[in-house]
RNA sequence: GCCAGAGUAGCUCAGGGGUAGAGCAGAGGACUCAUAAGCCUUUGGUCGCAGGUUCAAUUCCUGCCUCUGGCACCA
């Protein structure tokens, strides 16, 4: 069984609408698998929800709803989603669902009787109406608790804590060993500073199942639920495990789920994708239960940075928001992806602007590769009846070389310098185009030959262009395929070698991949 | 406060001890296959401030200023 390449994005937490944020995890996460997979690896994405937790309880009965009937309105919005943006995930893995439930319990009975655990008191400011506890940082500057809190009182509480304090030195010597297993680099320092100046603190890992019932209750005391880290992180293990993953069916040997006819080796993750809020938990408090379970570390933590909208904040309160979903109705799924992919590199913050979506759909996508596209099936068609002539390699050369730039920038998770190879290829086609001026050649019809040449490269270009883009720009790599009248999905970078359209061969009709715009994009809701 | 990182052309950034670079934006030009797209040429900068090392600093060092990120519950 050779394992396949496993990549997840974080799951998202069922209180709302997905937003910018969600849309670029997981359109960088889907744009790693695809190239993955053009490049030949199977690979296995992994997207989906956190469904537990008291605010989604309080949701739910402000609605009359049970928490369950409230996620599962909610879940089908997320899972449109992801085929809205045409995310190529494997599953959609819920944490209400039984499957991950017996994962959960099964960690933590193992971990439990292995002493892991251990149960302490807690004490705290506790607002009721809030249903929460408060912490020193809750307190306003005269020391008061703000009205909103209600009445708050100090309340004792008992609960499990996970013991951490042993695990800090080898965690040091992990990420210092694989400069790899935090990207980027700044991040990686950031949690090596904090692991080397800190102690860490036991983790609270319960809530009493009285203040909280919406949750996965402790399989050795049902008293308790578990809270957040044995719950949400688990997550990706849960798939792994469901689908009879080896490495897991040898560390939780008594867990029970419906066995599957061909088990598949995911564990480790290769990459977790995730926002550099989440950072911590992935890379310290997710390495140490992983390593008490008894199960290798994924491969990398890939932390993405956020979206500012005009260099703001991105907020609710004052508007200003970015709805990916009236994008993508407006401008189209690919200049979406494109945009976000482009314009940032994965871990800085980025901003969005409408006018650089505007500046870089009209540039790149419209007047670069699409009007590439048009101008050369338009020579093809109107010179030689779409008919592609005999087999040149002028521009062989040239491409296999940025062909082979970007399978390095692919294996790298590189997406932004992967575009901006890709662009060079479109580039230098449009050069080749005007030192060619094969319009000049169709006149003279001494100059037939040559022209054919000219005709050959520019329609393998555009062909090989198809292939580059598919992983950020799917739907448009599958036109241009319809435009050369080919079959297949451009799907693996193999096809990328030059001399893959056949001599003869008649392409189709060209039309405008990006139309001209004019108008400022639509972003709010 | 502490720990990182950054301050370079209008904008986004790359670079790096010895005549400052790219893309976009701006200006000019020749062309016409194409979505009036593309191509060529070109205007912009005492490389944050002040010192120091050096024959030579934007590049190394020191100090300062400004900004950003991190310092455990927000994609």
């Amino acid at each position: 069984m050779t394992k396949t390449f496993y990549i997840t994005t974080a799951i998202d937490y069922v209180n709302g609408q997905p937003h910018l944020g969600h849309a670029y995890e997981k359109v960088v996460t889907d744009v790693i698998s695809r190239a993955r997979r053009s490049l030949g690896q199977p690979v296995f994405f992994l997207t989906g929800l956190d469904e537990h937790g008291q605010k989604v309880q309080q949701a739910a009965v402000a609605e009359g709803k049970t928490p369950q009937a409230y996620c599962d309105d909610l879940a089908s919005d997320w899972i449109a989603f992801t085929k809205t943006l045409q995310l190529t995930n494997q599953d959609f893995v819920r944490t209400s669902q039984p499957r991950h439930k017996a994962v959960v319990q099964a960690i933590l009975a193992k971990l439990h009787r292995e002493g892991h655990f251990y149960q302490s008191e807690y004490r705290g400011f506790y607002s009721a109406r809030q249903e929460t506890f408060l912490t020193e940082k809750d307190r306003r500057p005269d020391g008061t608790f703000d009205p909103m809190y209600g009445e708050v009182t100090e309340l004792v509480e008992n609960n499990y804590y996970f013991r951490l304090g042993a695990h800090q030195q080898w965690l040091i010597d992990h990420i210092e060993a694989n400069p790899d297993f935090i990207k980027p680099a700044y991040r990686r320092n950031e949690v090596l500073g904090f692991l080397k100046n800190n102690t860490l603190e036991d983790l609270c890992i319960t809530r009493p199942a009285a203040r909280l019932s919406w949750g996965i209750p402790l399989p050795f005391d049902p008293d308790y639920v578990t809270y957040v880290w044995f719950d949400a992180l688990v997550n990706y293990i849960t798939v792994p495990a469901a689908l009879g993953d080896p490495l897991l069916a040898a560390a939780l040997p008594e867990l029970k789920l419906p066995s599957v006819e061909k088990p598949q080796s995911l564990w480790p993750a290769d990459i977790h994708v995730i926002g550099k809020d989440i950072l911590k938990f992935h890379a310290v408090y997710w390495p140490i239960m992983l390593k008490a379970i008894g199960l290798p570390l994924p491969g990398q933590i890939l932390a993405h940075g956020w979206w500012q909208k005009d260099g703001e904040k991105i907020s609710k309160s004052t508007g200003n928001i970015i709805d990916p979903i009236a994008v993508i109705n407006d401008w189209g799924l690919d200049a979406f992806r494109f945009y976000v992919t482009r314009e940032l590199d994965i871990g800085p913050d980025g901003n969005w602007t409408d006018a650089g979506f505007a500046s870089r759909y009209g540039a790149e996508l419209a007047n670069g590769l699409g009007n590439l596209v048009n101008r050369s099936l338009s020579m093809l068609k109107r010179y030689r009846g779409g008919v592609v002539p005999s087999q040149n390699d002028e521009l062989a050369a040239g491409t296999a070389e940025a062909v082979c730039k970007i399978a390095g920038h692919w294996d790298k998770s590189e997406l932004q310098d992967a575009l901006t190879t890709t662009w060079s290829v479109v580039k230098r086609a449009n050069e080749y185009i005007e030192q060619t001026a094969p319009f000049k050649l169709a006149k003279d019809p001494a100059q037939a030959a040559r022209l054919d040449e000219v005709l050959y490269n520019l329609t393998e270009t555009c062909r090989i262009l198809a292939v580059l883009i598919q992983p950020f720009l799917p739907q448009t790599s599958l036109r241009i395929m319809a435009q050369l009248n080919l079959p297949g999905q451009a799907d693996q970078l193999a096809e990328a070698k030059w001399g893959g359209i056949p001599p003869g061969h008649v392409v189709g009709d060209p039309l405008p991949l990006f139309p001209r715009r004019d108008q400022p994009p639509v972003t709010k809701a």
